[in-house]
DNA sequence: TAGAAGTACGAACGATCGTGCTTTTTAGCA
DNA sequence: TGCTAAAAAGCACGATCGTTCGTACTTCTA
């Protein structure tokens, strides 16, 4: 569950630093170009420095891309789920988890928008293997995430109690997560907000 | 507009057959790989033909690519537009054209879903170029469609005239689409299940 | 302060990519 | 049944991919 990069057994603190900054421009590159378009020749060259020494730090592609998913599995943490948590729970979270969302989207922190958007439809039909089960975990820790929310929206007595959790998820990630890649697609911004109507009607569709 | 394959110019019956059959098992590679992941050394080898053989039929990647989406183009015209055009004018044939979408992804007429989702997803980051502005054109063209039969139902009084056409097609495409991608990535055939209830939803609330 | 371990580099590898150039096979018409 | 042009194959190229190896430089510790 925890990713955290716990092997602190040799590493030092030079080490851990740039690690980290390769990581963070990884993230990015590969919100644009995908987890195989993330080449490590591109990525030392950005960085300035070798690929030799670069790729040192994870001694193979696959490594580097596992680690770039929970650089970026902790970005995604930090401006979505985080913020959300001060909400009370109920319709108060779960909309505060929307909004959030949907800001960390407007607001690009990964260059390519989204990253767990980029990496989910270039998965979708790719060979299986361990980046592509780490990918899946973290969209359903999200997933789950989501459907606690509504359910203790619908226990609380804010949603209607015949409300379909699976449905309403579904629904609300596919209208944000569409606009987040048509926004990447021809640049227009008002698709937040046409997915945000949309998604508000659907809430309050769904409210007692 | 019509991509017509004109140039009849040097061209021997055994030439357009194998050329047709390149871009049958382009289209099938592309929509599970996309446009660049379709290699021509792959093609080739799925084809039983040489690199060079096959090469000689585009004179560029490029060529192909374009090539391989006209033939998509075609064969999602075959498959969901002209089906739909029996029905009548106003909501019929916007209904139809839902469920004639929905069909074509659920029948997996191409091997990774619908070509279009694949590529779009794909280009949504990418560089510009003829390439990507094929896709961009052929996706107009569908939305193009689909504006004018929402805009025929509320002329026919099928729809409220409040309605708004742009937003309406973004959530029936938001969530079609989003449908065939998580299949794509999970093999949950129930996602179209709910695709389409929460589009009959939709329209049954912008109904008069 | 000497030595060990972490960090980074340059060069080179096999494989595959798209793409030319040349040659051989094949199809269709006289 | 030949002749010719189209179709397909063969071969080789430069570039880039992930990866390996040997080697310097740096940082911490005994």
């Amino acid at each position: 569950m925890s990713v955290d990069t716990s092997d602190t057994d040799g590493r030092r603190a030079k080490g851990r630093r740039t690690r980290a900054q390769i990581l963070e421009t990884a993230a990015d590159i590969a919100s644009v170009e995908g987890l195989e378009g993330l080449t490590i020749g591109r990525l030392a060259s950005e960085l300035a420095m070798s690929k030799s020494g670069l790729f040192a730090h994870f001694g193979s592609k696959e490594e580097l891309q596992l680690a770039t998913i929970g650089a970026a599995r902790d970005i995604f943490a930090r401006n979505v789920v985080e913020p959300a948590k001060e909400a009370e729970r109920g319709l108060p979270r779960l909309e505060a988890l929307i909004t959030a969302k949907l800001s960390y989207m407007r607001a690009e922190i990964f260059a390519g928008g989204c990253f767990f958007e980029t990496v989910r439809s270039e998965f979708d039909s790719r060979e299986p293997g361990p980046v592509r089960d780490a990918i899946e975990a973290d969209l359903q820790d999200w997933e789950q995430l989501m459907v606690r929310a509504i359910t203790s929206a619908k226990k609380a007595g804010h949603l209607r109690a015949d409300a379909d959790a699976e449905q309403l998820l579904f629904e609300i990630d596919a209208l944000s997560g569409t606009a987040s890649q048509r926004h990447q697609l021809n640049g227009d911004a008002s698709l937040y907000d046409r997915a945000e109507a949309a998604i508000r009607a659907r809430l309050r569709a769904a409210t007692v």
